[in-house]
DNA sequence: TCAGGCAGTGCAATTTTCTGCATAGCGGCC
DNA sequence: GGCCGCTATGCAGAAAATTGCACTGCCTGA
């Protein structure tokens, strides 16, 4: 639903070829809206069509050449008035507390492992987001604007993840226990 | 993806019709996977037809017969399987962070709005948490193991809700400076 | 020199999800 | 007795997302 909209906003500051945003996507506009490369190449089509990104093919030594995007006026005004329209509220799909709802002691161990590994993805990502922080944000309120949109999603990012570890070490220690008993 | 599998696990203990399930999701399951009545009513006949779930219909007086649906023994196997798929991770879509990428002067007040209105939101769901855990989960280390599980997903989506609160009073602060600076 | 790999773009088929509507029974209203 | 609204189930079409593959061009290495 937003994901044209997501793309725009990766392309305010630069312009972009289909790869980059893809790239892009994962580092930092991922964190709220994933995509792969192939659904990027649609929607890039369909923003180009619409006038809202223009395209320019850019040889590359070494490489096959590159098609960058970037915002036109249109695409500017029309990613703006986007900003009022109205949010619904997210799907937040997470199969993970399905699975505990089946806990029993025959697949606790398999459980505890799947936190595991939830608990490391959680803190590679808890490790960049900091380090990103300390490298840009450090001083928020001195930040222009729209950087200072940006630092709140980056700490919402931040905080879910920290939230999220302290969760997993609970759920592990419970876990445990129902391990220990079985 | 896992959206037969959260039906299933709703039929765990009881057996319900489409209605039941649908309404059982926004409470319990719906946390961490949505779905309208159409698309379970779907899912329901799939299942169904693989001899997951078996159907008899119920005639209520002064209402329309339901037709119950439970988990058949090769149900039940089919989801302790599951248990022990791989989960990918997960796909978290957010369009108000999206949005805040976009933050200006000008729509400051906006989102200072979207964001108090997704404040109330999780106020409401958090007061619901609260009074089920204290209603069925004060003590989560002596129920049977399964509920441990349910407990466990609960906890999440507490802590969850309290993070976000938090965040939400951190996000408005600093929006409240930025809407008074312009 | 040619086989393999990678970067970059893209098509096509399928599945999942959302939106809007259809139907059928019953109760209450006035 | 006709209209409205509620419950319960369901269909159909469109949009969004996933999966798997295809093509080009250039570089590297054997």
């Amino acid at each position: 639903m937003a994901l044209p909209q997501a793309i725009m906003t990766a392309l305010i500051d630069d312009d972009m070829s289909g790869i980059d945003l893809a790239r892009s996507f994962e580092a930092s506009l991922g964190l709220y809206w994933r995509a792969s490369h192939q659904q990027i190449y649609q929607d890039l089509h369909k923003l180009a069509d619409k006038g809202w990104l223009n395209r320019r093919e850019v040889a590359q030594s070494g490489k096959p050449p590159k098609i960058i995007y970037g915002l036109t006026a249109a695409g500017r005004q029309a990613l703006a008035e986007w900003v009022y329209a109205q949010s619904k509220l997210q799907p937040a799909k997470d199969d993970l507390m399905i699975k505990l709802y089946n806990l029993s002691s025959e697949n606790v161990t398999h459980l505890i492992a799947e936190i595991e590994a939830r608990r490391e993805q959680t803190m590679q990502k808890l490790y960049l987001f900091e380090k990103i922080r300390r490298a840009h944000y450090f001083e928020p309120h001195t930040l222009p604007v729209r950087r200072q949109g940006v630092y709140l999603a980056l700490l919402a990012a931040i905080r879910d993840g920290e939230q999220h570890l302290q969760w997993c070490d609970e759920a592990q220690r419970l876990l445990a226990r129902v391990e220990a008993g079985a």
